[in-house]
DNA sequence: GGTAAAATTGAACGCTCGTTCAAACATCCC
DNA sequence: GGGATGTTTGAACGAGCGTTCAATTTTACC
């Protein structure tokens, strides 16, 4: 209950054959995927607290009690969201990061690579949720990780206004503004609305990225 | 329980004295707002569901038992907190709206407004809470009143694009990353922090501007 | 086809939280 | 000071939800 897990004494003898993992076996994968996509979509629309697992099973027509053969609780499941969309994005950063694009360029790579992302994965993954609904430790992770995408998108800024292609303004509060309009998407995107996601993409991008720009 | 509450018939004879409101006598209006500002605090930390009345008594030194004493249920309270910052920004907007200062100094001092009211009022207001919560018919006003203020910043965007002094773009895209950008603050303001409101405002305004206008 | 492992079910438990309400306390006015 | 009205308390109820688990069904492999 106090911090991270102390390593465990070693069991005396008693190992036979193959270790058993405490949880976690060979599972399989695609159902712990469509799991998160579903918890995802639930915690979107009614926050974490308001989405109960019976929603988030009955949607894949499972029962309740199937997904703690996936996931030690609902926690782990908002956690993992957390990772799962947060391993994309940091892929992607690097990526980007060490392409040879100006930096004009790469902002729009990724805002572009964002909005799709947001739109098209994980109903704009679990980036809304409360992270406070997170344990001490796994908000440490969340945190943390985070943080790693915030300075990706601002050490890009800082070169654009090093090199004198962007104003010189504040890289952070840009960064900032930048997050909030592409994380704000899944509040008001209609899946079924007139704007599909590649125009959101292009149209976000192009007014973003004007206004970095020195006049 | 169906739509909007039917017009009671007359009480036939009865009437003496002072009629007793069904609820809401003149009860002290500011512990009416403490409380909501209480909420609107618990409600943007913790979502809908996770804010317990109990914790937003206690952050008044109340018992819980006393909140339903001003309001009828917690689904109230989020419908008043919506109401209330909703209340403030329509205002604004009129003001604003029948100004006669130039589109693009309309904008500023709109997004300068809203910056102020999202981090000095209602710690961010409930903005940010899931909608989901509210009951149908309330819903249904929290929407519209919503959609009048989305309309009204598109109205000045649009206003701008004609006269030429923004670019021909997708004013309702435009206005979506603007009202994204500022809603989003709330998820990364810390009041102990660096940056102040008014510098945030500031530079909001300038950097959300610049990429309004025509190149 | 039989058996071991993987996956799923369904019922049950316990706890938390929203809500109610009668009683107690405070305030104000004649 | 006393009654009426406004405000607060504290205890209790009941429903919903997360979690557990033994039992059951499905899948995979020899």
């Amino acid at each position: 209950m106090i911090g991270a897990s102390p390593p465990k004494p070693r069991p005396i003898v008693k190992r036979r054959k193959k270790r058993r993992r405490p949880k976690a076996p060979a599972q399989n994968e695609s159902t712990r995927v469509q799991i998160l996509q579903s918890a995802a979509a639930a915690f979107r629309s009614h926050g974490y607290h308001g989405a109960t697992v019976q929603r988030i099973a009955a949607a894949l027509r499972m029962e309740k009690g199937n997904l703690y053969y996936y996931f030690r609780n609902k926690e782990e499941i908002l956690f993992a969201c957390h990772q799962y969309s947060l391993d994309r994005l940091i892929r992607l950063l690097d990526e980007i990061s060490e392409s040879d694009e100006s930096p004009d360029e790469k902002i729009r790579t990724l805002i572009v690579a964002l909005v799709h992302t947001i739109v098209d994965e994980l109903h704009g993954t679990t980036l809304f949720t409360d992270l406070v609904a997170l344990s001490p430790a796994h908000l440490k992770t969340i945190i943390g990780r985070r943080d790693c995408v915030d300075r990706g998108l601002r050490r890009i800024i800082a070169d654009g206004i090093a090199t004198g292609a962007f104003g010189d303004r504040d890289a952070k509060l840009l960064s900032f503004a930048i997050l909030g309009a592409v994380n704000w998407i899944p509040r008001w995107f209609k899946p079924d609305g007139p704007a599909s996601s590649a125009a959101i993409a292009d149209g976000f991008a192009s007014y973003l990225i004007a206004g970095l720009r020195q006049r």
